[in-house]
DNA sequence: CGAATTTGACCCGCGC
DNA sequence: GCGCGGGTCAAATTCG
């Protein structure tokens, strides 16, 4: 039925039963799998340039009642179940949340500059992209800029109007082979309400410039 | 001058 | 098989 048009699409379907009434619970956060899970948004260190406003995950703050985040995670099996995470779903955690095995290593060290394209291979393994479907993480956040900064450097590569008159922007990682990608959309409705979409996991640390040591708890692929 | 953003075009998967 | 919708790339433009 609904392939990976299924899986983003649930995200959308997630805010609905939220914004229809009241934001989720003063908990403002869920959190899905393990702790591991969510540090790789979390900056080892804020450090330095605070020129809007650290991104307020409720990670560390949740008293912070200003901003209520909605934290979700969408595993592979997203695509199998018709039913898209209703609040039922969310406050459960997945319980296969490992992506898929198919090759995910194989596309991973293949070709940064074309990961599906067929440009330069004109054959063969045309079929590149697959499905790649990475465990994603939506969140719900009230806040009045789009991109949130989390500590790392995001480069927009594109926006695109949708049909609920969303235009979610697409952000990836300008690190030097993380291929993190963010898809960020705002609400019509509620143009406070911003949605930040995370796919992928980091294979670095947020703020490595200087100092870079340590730090494996994201290398996990 | 370099890097980031913008914007249109292209591609792909799925629905009909 | 064609069309729709969404996602990505890449050239051009803008900003620092």
């Amino acid at each position: 039925m609904d392939g990976d048009r299924g899986a983003s699409r649930s995200c959308y379907e997630l805010e609905a039963p939220f914004s229809s009434a009241q934001p989720v619970h003063e908990m403002g956060f869920v959190q899905f799998e393990e702790s591991q899970g969510l540090s790789f948004l979390l900056p080892c260190q804020p450090s330095h340039h605070h020129h809007h406003h650290q991104l307020s995950l409720p990670i560390n703050n949740s008293s912070s009642s200003n901003s209520k985040t909605t934290v979700g995670l969408s595993g592979d099996d997203v695509a199998t179940r018709p039913t898209p995470w209703n609040n039922d779903q969310v406050g459960r955690l997945e319980p296969k949340t490992t992506v898929n095995d198919e090759n995910s290593s194989g596309i991973a060290n293949d070709d940064n500059s074309s990961w599906w394209r067929n440009s330069s291979s004109d054959k063969s393994k045309v079929k590149v992209r697959r499905k790649l479907r990475e465990p994603r993480f939506c969140f719900q956040t009230r806040s009045d800029v789009d991109v949130l900064d989390d500590g790392y450097k995001w480069r927009k590569y594109g926006q695109k109007v949708v049909k609920n008159s969303l235009h979610p922007s697409y952000y990836r990682c300008t690190h030097n082979n993380c291929r993190v990608k963010k898809r960020v959309e705002r609400l019509s409705e509620d143009c406070r309400m911003v949605i930040t979409t995370y796919e992928g996991r980091h294979t670095h640390s947020p703020c490595d410039d200087s100092n870079s040591s340590e730090h494996e708890c994201f290398s996990s692929f």
